[in-house]
DNA sequence: TGCATATATGAACAGGCGTTCATATATTAA
DNA sequence: TTAATATATGAACGCCTGTTCATATATGCA
């Protein structure tokens, strides 16, 4: 393995080979580093079935909470337990209307990763 | 919801609102009924540290178990477990030569996808 | 105010998963 | 063949997580 790719992986795993005298880029690092711990935590969250489905289900249109749980024939608390899940991790984002909450996906990254992802999966089948 | 919305997103997740006799659709149904899953899976699979950590290597160079060992600091058989994960879902391939064996991304999806992810959690470091 | 609706949330339980440890297989060299 | 190296794999253990159930909050209507 080059001295090169060990320096990259190394800059954003902050694994082995970290030279402590690269202390200007100890920023960078670090940062890295919590990209992709945020990265494996954002796979996670769309690594289950029932919000992955409501991603999708969400990038297609606004949907309520109770709209969601009809459509999914999931139960609305499972519903809203996702939801708080997937806003934790910006990936969904709502606006209330009196009792009503209505969601979104956060941005178009989301479209972009389930469309990737589709692009992958659909070579599988 | 729209009529429209619930049938997109009823085909894919074969979920409540199909129409019966859409006979000619059901396989339709079936393909994307199976590619959400397949979605959720290849999320969750990528959603682990040790393994998105692996698959980040990889998009910079091929490896052998024993490098990706070393460079990770994850014993020898997490690393080979991990891999086994990876490759049924066709994320990584590899090619063995002689007692080594070298592996890669299965196909430039996988970056894309690293990338895509990594566009996303960038913003919210 | 009282009641229904929409959503959120805490607790708890069951199932799933990643690691470790021990061991198996396979290749290479002596 | 024997020993060493590289990788794979099965079993098992402990942790994590998604759901359910009960309940809380909050809005709208009568």
């Amino acid at each position: 393995m080059s001295q090169k790719t060990a320096k990259a992986i190394n800059d954003a795993c902050e694994i082995q080979f970290v030279d402590e005298k690269r202390v200007k880029s100890v920023r960078r690092v670090m940062k890295s580093a919590e990209a992709i711990t945020a990265l494996a935590e954002t796979f996670k969250i769309l690594g289950d079935p029932t919000r992955v489905k409501i991603a999708f289900a969400l990038s297609k249109e606004e949907l309520c909470v109770c709209d969601i749980a009809n459509l999914l024939k999931v139960s609305q608390s499972a519903v809203s337990h996702s939801l708080r899940t997937l806003r934790q991790m910006k990936l969904v984002k709502f606006r209330k209307e009196g009792k009503i909450a209505y969601y979104t996906l956060d941005d178009e990254h989301i479209n972009n990763l389930l469309d990737v992802g589709f692009r992958h999966v659909e070579e599988l089948l």
